[in-house]
RNA sequence: GCGUCGGUGGCGGAGUGGUCAAUCGCACUUGGCUGUAAACCAAGCGACUUCGGUCUGCGCAGGUUCGAAUCCUGCCCGGCGCACCA
């Protein structure tokens, strides 16, 4: 079997280390890795993959992993990215967060055993005065000032607040805590975590006198636009169901430029390097085929919402944007409207506009067809006209969104 | 506490009594080209509308004015300087 140092260096993992060499961390004794995971949410999105899968590979090599929930720690918010003051989340939502969190995460780590933790259990309960003596009094303001992400913030006349400054503060004690309960002694995050892991390592040397290392891996970025990979036009890919549905995270997997798809083979699917040397190859020959992206978008859906669910979204993928449909295609999505509708209050009620205005401009713009038709007027009500042979009626607002299957009531 | 500068749409950032639903850039949406790409070109980008308009909007609340994002008062929030305290 490959060495862990050589699996993560091959598919792009591996962005800094504190140690000399990557393998002192992966290759050696087994270690206890920990990952912060910020409880902001009730949904990790797919940008969060990356570091998932990457640890995957730590315990598929034989580490143990820990999940971190910043519980106690998201209740104040990390600077990073920031450029203004974040919301402080309530004990409650933080906990209902932390909770759906845990099990998506159980589903792609595929079963396999992790530890689970909560900071809150040991930073709520802190006390000011011994975390002043015994944690305060490793850190110096100098070095923490020169902090990029504070740095920024200072420059930029933008107020931190001294709740924020802390952060790191938190997190170091966190993976001392880590390291005394469990014999934690990595600690993993993007590459925009870095000098918040690498304080976290200082405070442990210096408090007790042991080596523990940090590792992150490189921010998967949109190479055309520049952005943090994961979010879409509509905000970010959820890896909850009910947030995004695994048909639109595979539409959105399949949209990925050829340019990405490669990258995202590599850091977010299982497949090994050289199935996906060869299917990236294979692209290269048909790109549009999008041979590589119907490989990634069927490899993570499958990842993170099974079997079954990837089946589904193919066969809606397939319906949805065939061409010619099949009396038995539309009778499997059709949706039932009320008869009385405008066309304006179709498109709002099956999502393609958010108000009667934006669907007026998607008319407008000769975005909307019924069954193949552009449609010229919003206010149109639709009615037995405008059903098809089959008795249906088919809407499309965009050419990469899905249609839609209607039949009146 | 005193002084001073500032708070504008998802973000950055103009505007400083009427022509402002608010220049511009980014992001986003749609159309064209294509491969359900990228790049590029074009249009759009508060809501409602009988398509004439109407309503809501520039930190919050009042006021002046025929008319306010723009002026005044109070409040809230932030930056900077000074003072105070340690």
């Amino acid at each position: 079997m490959a060495k862990l140092s050589e699996i993560l260096r091959e598919r792009g993992y591996v962005h800094q280390h504190s140690s000399e060499t990557l393998e002192e961390i992966t290759d050696g004794q087994k270690r206890t890795v920990y990952l912060g995971i910020d409880p902001s949410a009730d949904s990790l999105h797919v940008g969060n993959l990356v570091g998932l899968l990457a640890l995957r590979h730590f315990i598929e090599d034989g580490h143990k992993v820990i999940i971190l929930t910043g519980g106690g720690t998201g209740m104040i918010g990390d600077p990073g990215g920031k450029s203004e003051e974040r919301n402080l989340l309530d004990e409650e939502t933080v906990a209902r967060n932390a909770s759906a969190v845990a099990a998506q995460i159980r589903q792609v780590f595929g079963g396999k055993d992790f530890i689970e933790e909560n900071n809150a259990k040991w930073l709520s309960t802190l006390n000011l005065l011994e975390f002043l003596r015994d944690v305060g009094k490793h850190f110096t303001v100098n070095a923490m000032i020169k902090k990029d992400i504070v740095r920024d913030r200072l420059e930029k006349e933008s107020p931190i607040s001294f709740t924020e400054f802390s952060y790191s503060l938190l997190q170091g004690f966190d993976y001392l805590h880590l390291n005394s309960e469990y014999g934690c002694d990595v600690q993993v995050g993007g590459s925009d975590q870095w000098s918040n892991i690498l304080a976290g390592v200082e405070f442990v040397r210096r408090k007790e006198e042991k080596s523990v290392y940090a590792l992150t891996w490189p921010l998967v970025v949109n190479k055309s636009t520049g952005k943090k990979f994961g979010k879409s036009e509509e905000g970010a890919i959820w890896l909850d169901a009910k947030k995004t549905s695994p048909f639109r995270m595979y539409q959105f997997f399949l949209n990925v430029d050829d340019e990405a798809v490669g990258e995202l083979l590599l850091k977010l699917t299982l497949l090994p390097k050289a199935t996906v040397d060869d299917v990236v190859m294979d692209h290269a020959k048909n790109p549009g085929a999008r041979f590589a992206q119907r490989k990634l978008a069927q490899e993570v859906t499958r990842i993170v919402h099974g079997d079954d669910a990837l089946a589904a979204a193919l066969t809606e993928t397939d319906l949805r944007f065939k061409k010619d449909l099949t009396r038995a295609d539309k009778d499997q999505i059709r949706t039932d409207i009320e008869v009385g509708m405008t066309i304006a209050d179709v498109l709002v009620a099956q999502g393609y506009a958010e108000s009667k205005s934006a669907a007026r401009r998607l008319v407008e713009g000769k975005a909307v067809k019924i069954n193949g038709t552009l449609v010229d007027d919003v206010d149109r009500v639709l009615g037995k006209d405008d059903v098809d042979s089959d008795g249906m009626i088919v809407l499309t607002a965009g050419k990469s969104q899905p249609a839609s299957v209607l039949a009146l009531k």
